[in-house]
This record gives structure tokens, sequence and C-alpha cells, in this order.
DNA sequence: GCCGGGCATTGATTTATCCAATGAATTGTT
DNA sequence: AACAATTCATTGGATAAATCAATGCCCGGC
């Protein structure tokens, strides 16, 4: 049988860490809303119930070697109190408080104008902190519980992740308007055959997807430019530069493709990406982001079933 | 930023874990070293905090189901507050306080007699509570935090602890005396071809190591026996039974063997098992087992280099 | 209907936490 | 070198929290 009791507060492990994070006594006080004497005698009773010496009190305050690692324990520890708290805060209402979600680039400007109203009204106590960044960082801000829920195209890198897809997004094809393939109603992959092919900068999924679509096809990526958003890519096919294969969902309304730019399907089978959710197993949020899933799913659903107007 | 403040108290968690373990307040209340009512408002003020039945009041207290989810979480909470009181002592002190370790059993009666008292001669602050088990067993046990240190044989299953080599420890023959074997000084693995071999129940990674050790040789081991531990093993080899293989630290001093019992060095290359000690990665308890390490290492090289009686 | 186990409530007491004011030590400035 | 500014520690008194012993309430068994 381990120790029963634990002597140190969890409230002294929160002013230590925001003492360190502050290296500044005042500041630190200030961060955690109380007075500096008030920390500054929490620190130390922390100090002697550990029998070690935390802070090096100079200039400015300094944690010592053991202080370091000591913190480094606290925050996880606090980081799991937290988690209690959300654990029941979620229980109490699942579709209540705040849900962090990442998104990627290529999806969010693309997915949240069909869902961002519905999702409202569906959970009007449900608050929606929205972030944009790329698949890796995605993930990294997963892991340290930055956010609850990320939303990305498989597949999603770093295994320790639970997913569920959304839906399939088909890629079509962008072309400047008056070019020879917009003849056609849909295009097949090889059609594409020496065509140079626009792309988005590295660490976006997407230019990997497209990449990948076009493997067997000997299309040569326009030399020397890489877009950094989807936006620019569409306005770079309209002035003719080359073409692109943008997701259905940039290309369909609500979105509006210049006139100088025409947009086809690909033959079936359509070549497509996955968009799927991705969280921590055993998140505090489960529940919510079940809930989540399931809405935009349904969300979703008529939106890629129905014909898109350039068919 | 995530949120600064915690306001539930890790007392009051383990307030909750005693109640979950007990499911009784009194008991837990007594486990816990305070009053009935003590605990039970604080249980109160937790759910409050949380906003969260956490018990069902009955006959006897049930843990609701949220209840069980954040017991879960909560030992985690306390484990890891633990842990950073572990760090501080350790900090103060690293020889000092109680080291849990796991031997297996092949090893334990073996190694111990060349070191324990030595150990607490240079370690004199340092209680060390011993425990013996099978290597599996031994893993869960470091895995569930029970134990700080185990001395098992490489390879180490589960690939998430650290090791370090402690000794080789060559395997000698145990022959009945008066065996034909007995007439040579050293033996070759391929003469014990023929000969019923003796070995362990199953578990015993030593079992593996010899039938690794003999897998050239045409050596039958002997059907519906396997003993429960060396001393049974060394008994029957003694009783004219078989054969078998000894680590050679049980068959040299201080461990008597009987009279009807004759033990043979192979001949080089020896075939040998590696004695490592294994641990978490972060263990609050690393400085003192690298100490412990170092020690038992210097402790053993004399005896593994001297020459034993019977060669 | 009475008894006893089991948890909640009450009221008094001790303990912990907190703040405002102030002190002491160090640094930077004139 | 004296002075102001910054930063952390100390003090004393107010407030809030935790605790206990005693007691009350509820429920199941006899």
């Amino acid at each position: 049988m381990k120790t029963i009791n634990v002597h140190i507060s969890l409230r002294a492990l929160g002013y230590l860490v925001a003492l360190a994070e502050t290296r500044h006594f005042g500041k630190a006080a200030e961060r955690c809303f109380v007075s500096q004497p008030t920390l500054s005698a929490q620190i130390k009773k922390l100090e002697d119930q550990l029998g070690v010496q935390l802070v090096e009190r100079g200039h400015q305050a300094m944690l010592t070697d053991i202080g370091e690692r000591i913190v480094e324990r606290a925050r996880r520890v606090l980081d799991e109190a937290r988690e209690i708290e959300e654990v029941a805060r979620n229980f109490q209402d699942p579709l209540a408080g705040e849900l962090r979600v990442g998104l990627i680039p290529t999806v969010g400007p693309y997915l949240l104008p069909h869902v961002a109203a519905l999702l409202h009204k569906r959970f009007p106590r449900l608050k929606l902190l929205l972030l944009e960044h790329q698949t890796h960082r995605l993930v990294d801000l997963l892991r340290s519980g930055d956010i609850d829920v990320g939303i990305m195209a498989l597949p999603v890198p770093g295994e320790r992740l639970l997913t569920r897809v959304l839906y399939e997004e088909p890629f079509v094809v962008a072309i400047p308007d008056g070019h020879p393939l917009g003849r056609q109603r849909r295009l097949d992959v090889g059609e594409l055959d020496g065509e140079s092919l626009l792309l988005l900068e590295d660490g976006h999924c997407l230019r990997d997807q497209a990449l990948e679509v076009c493997r067997l096809a000997r299309i040569r990526e326009t030399p020397d430019f890489r877009a950094t958003s989807l936006e620019t890519l569409r306005q770079m096919v309209a002035s003719g530069v080359g073409i692109t294969l943008l997701p259905r969902l940039a290309a369909d309304r609500p979105m509006a493709n210049p006139d100088t730019l025409a947009v086809r399907q690909f033959t079936p089978p359509e070549p497509t990406r996955t968009i799927a959710a991705a969280w921590r197993p055993g998140s505090a949020r489960e529940e919510t982001i079940a809930n989540l899933c399931a809405a935009i799913e349904e969300m979703m659903a008529p939106v890629l079933a129905a014909r898109p107007a350039y068919a």
C-alpha cells in the first residue's frame, strides 16, 4: 500500500509554475490573482515541505536545478487536475463550454461556411474556439492539450490519436477559362499529362495529396512557385499560369470562383481525400467531440452528394 | 494560455480515492486519519466544486459512473504529486529512504549474499525493500510504480524501461556424482547430447535461457517434471534423476551443494546470461538506482572473476 | 416499534491563507 | 557616495477553511 497522504497543495504548485514562467514573484502573484507576500510565503512553505530550495532569490528569481525538475512535474499534476474539473464540467453538459478546434488551412475556410451557423444553432451553449494550422502543428497542439480536437486529412501522423472520418472529399481540377481541357465535362487523370501544375508550399498535406494523385501522369510542377494559400492558387490559375487540383469544397459554392477560371470533375473513380477528426484517447471532451463529429457528418453528407454547379 | 487556477485540493482527492477503495465514509476517514464528518464534508465540497454527484449515498457508499471516472484520474494526480515529494526527498539525500527492489527468483537468493551486507555498509541510510517475482511480474510492478528497480536477465520485455547491465553470469552444468560427464574438468555443450535435462517450470526466464543454450544439442527435457525452484532442481540432480544448467552464482559458494552433486564449467566460449537493472525513465529514484548499480557492479566483478571451487 | 449501522449536520476550535504595510537587500542613477 | 527603484521577505491582523466531538436523521433488520 502506498503512502496515503500528500501534503503539498495544488495551489502552491500553481504558484510555483507561475513563478517559473515569470521568474518574478510580483508578476507571478499578479498572474495568480494574489498578493506578492502570499505567493512568496506559499513558495517558502512548499520549499519547507519538500525540504529543498526551489528558487534562487537574486535580482530575478532563478529556479534551482531541482526546482526546474519539480516544476516540470508540477505542470503535469496541474494539467491532470484541471482535466478532472473538465471531465466533470463535460459530464454536466457535454454540449456546453468551450471546445478548442484546430483545422488545417485547406479545410477550415471551406468547411466552416457549411457548418458553423448550423452547429451554433444545434449546440447553442457550445463555444467553438477555432485555430488554423498545418497537420503536424495540429498534432503537436493536440498532444500538448492546447486543442481538444483537430480536423485534418488522413493519414494522421502519430499513432497515439483516435480518429473518426467526417467525409470523403473529391478533388476537382481548376483550369484557366478557355483552356483546351475545358471542352470536356469530366477529365481523366491521364489527360492532365504535360500540363504545368501549381501547388501549395511545403507542409500542406494537400500538396502531397495532389502530387500523389498526379503521380502516374507526367506532370511537371511549375518550378520556383509555391502558393501560400488556396486562394492565391485559385487566382494564379485564373490568371492563366497553369492548372491546379482543388478539394471540392474549395471549388463549390459558397466559394466564388473568378470568371476566368473553370472547374471540372474527374471521371470516376474520382481521387479523394478523407477528412477526419482526431483527438487524444481519454480526452475529457470525448463525448462532446462525438456529438460534433456526428453533426458535421450529417451536415456535410448532402453537400457532397449534391451536384456541383459546374457539373 | 491555459486556465491559471485549480480549485480542487489534493487532500480532497485523497479522501475520494480512500472512499472509492473502502466504499465506506467511516473506514475511509480512518484510513486518512481524519474524522468521518471531515471526510464527509470534503467529499461534499468536492462534489459542489465539480458540480457533479460522485457518490451514491445508500446503505454502502457507491460511486456514480462519473465518480469512477474521476477517481481514476484522481489516482493519477495523487501518484504524480507523491512523486514530486519523492523527487525532492531523493534530491536531499539520494542514498536515504526506501528503495523498492524486485529480483527474479533465480538471481535473488544467489546475488544477495554477495552484496546485501556490503550495500548496507556502503549506504547505511538506504532501506532496501526486496521482492521476488518472475520477469513479467517485475515489469508490471515497475510500470505501476510498486517497485523502483528490477533486477532481471536481459532481454527485458517491454521497451519503455531503461536498463543497465550489472554482470555477465556463465552457466555451469550440475551432474549427479559419479556421472560419466564428471570425468572431465570442462564440458562442451555438444557433450550434453542425449542427457535428460531437468528444468524450472514455465515463466522463469532461466528455463528459456537453458533451452536456448541446449538448442543445438539433442537433449530431451525430462517429461512431466518442472521444478518450482533452483533448490528443488539441485536436489533432483543430486538424487540422480538427471542433469541441469545452473547460473554460476547458484553453484558457487556460499551456496552449499550436496555431496552427491558435481559442478562443471563449460569450455569457452561459455554460455552466459546478462543480469541487468531496469527502471522507469524519469523515475524519481534514478540517482539512487545509479549508485546501487555501480555498487553491485563493483562488488560482483571480483566474485565472477574468481576461480570457482570446482574448477 | 426499537436498535444499530451509517452518513449528515451543528457549533466550537484550530489551522491555513490572505492582504496591506513595511523592512531589507540589491541594483542602477545622479 | 547618496538616492531612488526594484524586488523579495517579514509582520500582524483579518478572513476563510478544515477539523473534531457531539448529535441528529434515515434506513434496514429484529
